[in-house]
DNA sequence: ACCGCTATCCTTAGACA
DNA sequence: ATGTCTAAGGATAGCGG
């Protein structure tokens, strides 16, 4: 092993746009979904919130960050929009 | 006006616990959900992710970020987990 | 892709308004 | 409750492995 490194740049500074570079942009997703959950996290042990977190990748899949559980939260957001949520639980095992 | 200030001791290290001071405890939500949703806000524009945030205060209100939209998004989060949703716009004017 | 490193930027605790 | 200020804590860009 080398004992040089050469020095880190630290953090820099990047302006708040469109990363255009796919592999990039797919990267910087995964760290900035962990860094978001934390924070969510943190939220909810300090201040006794309920927080839903759904993220959707560019590349369509699903991540979600919830506390006490998605579906207390989404219900509970959902019905007071005045929506029913039925679980097809069921009728998906015919599609 | 005095042109003395107390210098400030910054930001100081906090254990991740319950705040357990009610008033406090409110501050900090308010504080830290303008922070979360900063964030989801530049994760969505940085990666193109498409992501929803909906709190719960201790207080029982209910805040939301969402980009495109709750409803795109929560939708397509349900539609996973083959769920349904149903707006009653009509059936609510009878409640 | 993930993980570790670290200098630098960003956020924010605490105090006050 | 929101908003401002300061300085310290904490997250993280860029890089190497």
């Amino acid at each position: 092993m080398s004992s040089k490194r050469k020095p880190s740049m630290g953090r820099q500074k990047i302006e708040i746009k469109r990363i255009e570079k796919r592999n990039a942009r797919q990267v910087a997703f995964s760290k900035c979904r962990v860094g978001l959950f934390k924070k969510a996290s943190e939220h909810c042990t300090l201040c006794g919130a309920e927080t839903a977190v759904i993220v959707f990748s560019p590349a369509e899949k699903s991540y979600s960050f919830c506390h006490p559980s998605v579906d207390t939260i989404v219900d509970r957001y959902l019905l007071g929009g005045n929506y029913i949520l039925l679980k097809m639980s069921v009728a998906s095992t015919l599609m």
